[in-house]
RNA sequence: GCGGUCGUAGCUCAAUUGGCUAGAGCAAUUCCCUGUCACGGAAUAGGUUGCGGGUUCGAGUCCCGUCGAUCGCGCCA
């Protein structure tokens, strides 16, 4: 096994290492050949002759070699092993490459993003991609780093579920067994996390993967993305509004990430409109942009409902947010509707929406009064929410929670311009997984099977 | 669903007003060069100009269609 990084060499001077890694590029200079090896880690410069003469940029190798000081004139300061070499003593080609169909050691921006994410197992192979990689796996450690520190459960909900009547298009899956029947990948867990609540979880998270199948933008992959679904009990607005600010300025202080206003500075949506235009905005001045600090900022007091093009009312954000408590009255007693303030709070970063959430109906009473003033029947109200009004009429506790967007915040961070540099294996905006060919034709006696006949 | 931009060698680009055999850098292959560091130099190979039609003596270039990528609008509880 491979026990040492390429960036550790530079701690290993006068000693035999073994080292792993692709050529990043060759010099030959006949006699004396010198080849940049590099891991995750870097790149060091490994010194030989014959026995490099037949790499080519990108082949795997293992290699045993002494670590040289190098003389002063010699030391490369462009890269962090700049200060020393390697003496090859033997070395191995572990797998040739064949000719690589994209250059991997650039930033990768110049590149055709088709190219890129046909060959994104190679794209990774590029530092800037690396990096945002790990970024994103040290920022999820963080979160769940606090949240155990918070006394929170860590749990999985359903992937296979049903049909969100409201929201998004939903991708739906045949079912088998119910031949005819469809399940449907969940836009969110908003309603397990709230039945985890009915359960008496009482502090919940989930890295959660979620599904839309709605046209994509440069702030909104296509198809699946990331949340950090989180629900509590017995809170109140401020408590969810704190503790998701404790959390994020604890990881930013960790990762080195300067925040321009702690505590955050909190808008109510009229304000925001008044002052920004919009219900999102950057903060950011010019110098802020240049040394990557991060605006973050709370939106608060939306309207609960706003009109529909017939005439009638819908929720502007979730119809399971309870509304401030001043205003329950007036949704129980359906007066006064486009007074009517939700608990809901956005969270904004860098001019993305980053996050949202809101305190929920606790009480079947307050929900159904949701739907009743959306126009929904008894009948409708029963088919489509029965089970959560049920479950919330079993001693369902005060409960709130918060869903911020593990993808966006990353782009926030890294500075990038489009979400798909922070996501592994992003999908094209025509909705083709770029490197296998999802989604794909099935077979007749498959289709038969799940009781479905194509036109 | 709608609109903008783009599509030429593996990658990044060029090709004058529609006109000679579609060029260059990087990568690949072969060769030269003991200190380079994204080394340098010489050569070779590499093309259905996304695809289909049209206009024209002649189309990478103009027109129509189509496919794909991307950005935005709609959409996105």
């Amino acid at each position: 096994m491979k026990n040492l990084f390429v960036e550790q060499t530079i701690n290993k001077i006068d000693e035999t290492v073994e080292l792993y890694g692709w050529v990043d590029s060759k010099r030959d200079h006949k006699k004396i050949v010198f080849i940049d090896l590099r891991d995750r880690t870097g790149t060091v410069q490994v010194v030989g002759g014959e026995e490099f003469k037949a790499l080519s940029e990108e082949d795997v190798i293992w290699l045993k070699g002494l670590v040289k000081k190098r003389p002063e004139k010699l030391v490369n300061p462009k890269i962090k092993t700049g200060a020393v070499e390697i003496e090859v003593k033997e070395m191995r080609v572990l797998n040739k490459t064949n000719p690589i169909p994209l250059p991997v050691n650039t930033d990768g921006y110049e590149i055709d993003e088709e190219v890129r994410l046909r060959y994104r197992y190679l794209d990774i192979r590029r530092p800037r991609m690396y990096k945002n990689l790990a970024l994103r796996s040290k920022f999820i450690d963080l979160i769940r780093q606090y949240l155990f520190s918070k006394e929170f459960l860590e749990i999985e909900t359903p992937i296979l579920s049903e049909t969100t009547p409201e929201g998004a298009r939903d991708f739906i899956v045949p079912s088998r067994l119910q031949p005819g029947k469809f399940y449907a990948l969940p836009q969110s867990p908003q309603q397990y996390k709230q039945l985890l609540m009915v359960g008496g979880v009482e502090r919940y998270f989930q890295i959660a993967r979620c599904f839309r199948d709605e046209d994509p933008r440069a702030d909104r992959a296509y198809g699946e993305f990331t949340q950090l679904d989180l629900e509590m009990s017995f809170v109140e607005r401020e408590d969810v509004m704190n503790l998701i600010e404790g959390m994020i300025i604890d990881i930013y202080e960790k990762l080195k990430a300067p925040i321009k206003q702690k505590p955050f500075p909190v808008f109510t949506y009229n304000e925001a409109i008044k002052k920004y235009g919009a219900d999102k905005f950057d903060l950011r001045s010019g110098e802020d942009k240049k040394n990557g600090t991060q605006a973050f900022a709370w939106v608060i007091d939306f309207p609960f409902f706003e009109k529909t093009v017939d005439g009638g009312w819908t929720f502007t954000h979730n119809p399971f947010s309870a509304p401030l408590p001043e205003f329950m009255d007036d949704l129980l007693n359906k007066k006064n509707i486009s007074s009517i303030l939700t608990s809901q709070y956005d969270l904004v970063c860098n001019g993305y929406e980053v996050g949202g959430g809101s305190i929920r109906n606790h009480t079947p009473k307050g929900l159904k009064s949701v739907f009743e003033i959306m126009g929904l029947t008894p009948d409708e109200i029963d088919l489509k929410f029965g089970h959560m009004i049920e479950a919330l009429g079993y001693g369902a506790p005060p409960h709130g929670g918060i869903a911020p967007g593990i993808d966006r915040l990353l782009t926030c961070i890294t500075g990038e311009k489009n979400l798909r540099e922070v996501i592994p294996m992003p999908m094209t905006s025509g909705g083709r997984t770029a490197i296998m060919k999802a989604p794909s034709a099935v077979k007749e006696e498959k289709l038969k099977e799940l009781g479905i006949k194509i036109r």
